[in-house]
DNA sequence: CGTTCCCCGACTAGTCGGGGAACGGTGCTCTAGT
């Protein structure tokens, strides 16, 4: 067949399966690579349906597509989606499912043509003996920032996928992400051991429709003063970001008394349930806005969020271009600002110290193992030590991995600051701590010039058309509850 | 790692400063017992 057969095919497909008339930016290119059988890694921007690619394939090609996925709540969305586009052949191979549910599911997983599983599934060796019965077309691993964000750090079984790729008689690859810097793209590739002959489809992390602002403040007290003064003028849906789940809640509160919107928290010190219902009422626009830390965001499908503000910055930019980047995906005018005290900058510096296990410990550890292994339950950086001594890295090389490590974390955090000191076009800068080439002019709406005011107004002068003007392709919204009732109707 | 705040004792009756505590994000899985 040639190549406008082909195409002309592929559009056929997409149509008759998907409901869609075109391809967006970037999907038929990945969807021919691995049709071609060249691994792929994507990087794509927020909100161009790169979950499309994979379940095209999946379908065009009738063979399993196995999705390694960082968070549960990820995989429930995706499989609730698959499901509502009519095909039932999709599980999430999780700890959701009870112990007999697991057991038929493994047992029959030929059945499914879309399986989820987190990294850590993997070390599962009735999980791993089931999956190598299975002919994998396409292996993905969804959200590959984390292989490199959280890997390290968190997620060591992230670490380890490459291995188990290798073990699962290296399948054919996609890695998709919305960011990645030349470094996090070397990391990716390398942990995954993909082939040389991979294929890189990679478009601008540039989101023009975002008007870029920092603002710096004294103290606290005004920056709170601003933060109401800036809810007040500002069109909704919005998201407020915080590095501290004290202060999320707290303010979270204040802006309840000081002000008539909608507002909840959303953080990792909330229940399932809770953190499930915030995340509905806010998408069927009950809620106006969500305080949230870092816990919230991936896998958000809210396609009207009209501004993010950082009440404290993030602790590198791909988190910031992440979360920013959860705005405007209507293609509509959007505002990301982030408000900065001097003081902000320890928070981000203690995080990034003590989230990976110091020299000391390191040698307490290596001198007494009963003393990891009771501290391994309920210490972070003895887990993660454990882990890695399962990986056979020795002491010696783990010093140097975490030292190696807090060093990244704190030039990361300097281009951050320096991205809030920045005097000059922000989006260019953003632009080249992703190695972009290109070069944007700054013009009207793209960013705050130094430390000059800007005009609410001006940038939304449009707004009105805005919130009446969705996009054709919003989900069906369900009421939450009936969906916590089916989630919980064990319990 | 570094700031802030609170307490308390010391020199001289309210301020100075030293010590110490608090601050702090992201998630998977498995197990035992209900």
């Amino acid at each position: 067949m040639n190549k406008v057969n082909v195409e002309h095919e592929l559009h056929h497909f997409l149509q008759q399966k998907f409901g869609f008339t075109e391809f967006k930016a970037g999907q038929e290119e990945v969807i021919t690579s691995l049709l071609n059988n060249r691994s792929t890694v994507a990087i794509l921007p927020t909100g161009t349906g790169k979950s499309l690619c994979y379940q095209f394939f999946g379908e065009y090609t009738k063979q399993p597509v196995v999705i390694i996925s960082p968070l549960l709540s990820l995989m429930q969305d995706q499989v609730e989606q698959l499901r509502l586009q009519g095909e039932k052949r999709v599980v999430a191979l999780n700890s959701n499912l009870s112990f007999q549910d697991k057991r038929q599911v493994l047992e029959q997983l030929n059945r499914y043509a879309f399986i989820y599983l987190a990294p850590e599934m993997l070390r599962n060796e009735a999980v791993l003996a089931a999956l190598l019965q299975l002919n994998i077309g396409l292996l993905v691993i969804d959200e590959a920032h984390c292989i490199s964000a959280w890997g390290p750090d968190f997620r060591p079984d992230y670490l380890q996928l490459g291995q188990m790729r290798h073990q699962l008689g290296d399948p054919l690859t996609l890695a998709v992400t919305a960011t990645a810097t030349k470094r996090v793209l070397a990391d990716m590739t390398k942990l995954l051991r993909l082939p040389a002959s991979f294929k890189l489809v990679q478009y601008s992390v540039d989101r023009p429709n975002i008007f870029l602002a920092t603002e710096k403040l004294p103290d606290e007290q005004t920056k709170k003063e601003r933060l109401l003064s800036l809810l007040k003028q500002l069109p909704g849906p919005g998201l407020i970001y915080f590095s501290s789940k004290k202060q999320c809640d707290e303010l979270t509160e204040l802006i309840q008394q000081k002000t008539s919107l909608h507002v909840a928290a959303y953080h990792a010190g909330l229940s399932f349930a809770e953190r499930y219902a915030v995340q509905q009422q806010f998408l069927t626009g009950q809620l106006d806005l969500i305080c949230a830390t870092s816990a919230f965001g991936m896998g958000i499908n809210k396609t009207d969020i009209r501004y993010v503000i950082h009440y404290h910055m993030p602790q590198d930019l791909e988190n910031y271009v992440q979360e920013i980047g959860r705005a405007g995906r209507d293609g509509q005018q959007s505002i990301a600002i982030i408000l900065f005290n001097e003081n902000d900058r320890f928070l981000q510096k203690r995080l990034a110290f003590n989230s990976l296990p110091n020299s000391d410990e390191l040698e307490l550890y290596q001198q007494s193992p009963a003393a990891l292994k009771s501290a391994s339950l309920e210490s972070e950086s003895a887990y993660l030590v454990t882990r890695y001594q399962q990986m056979g890295i020795s002491f010696a090389d783990m010093e140097q991995i975490f030292t190696q490590r807090r060093t990244e974390k704190l030039r990361a955090l300097q281009q951050m600051l320096a991205y809030v000191n920045y005097p000059d076009c922000k989006r260019n800068f953003i632009l080249r701590y992703f190695d972009e080439e290109r070069v944007v002019k700054h013009q009207q709406n793209c960013c705050q010039l130094g430390e000059e005011s800007y005009d609410l107004q001006q940038i939304f002068a449009n707004v009105d058309q805005v919130t009446n003007n969705l996009p054709k392709n919003t989900p069906p919204s369900r009421d939450y509850r009936q969906v916590l009732q089916k989630l919980f109707r064990d319990d």
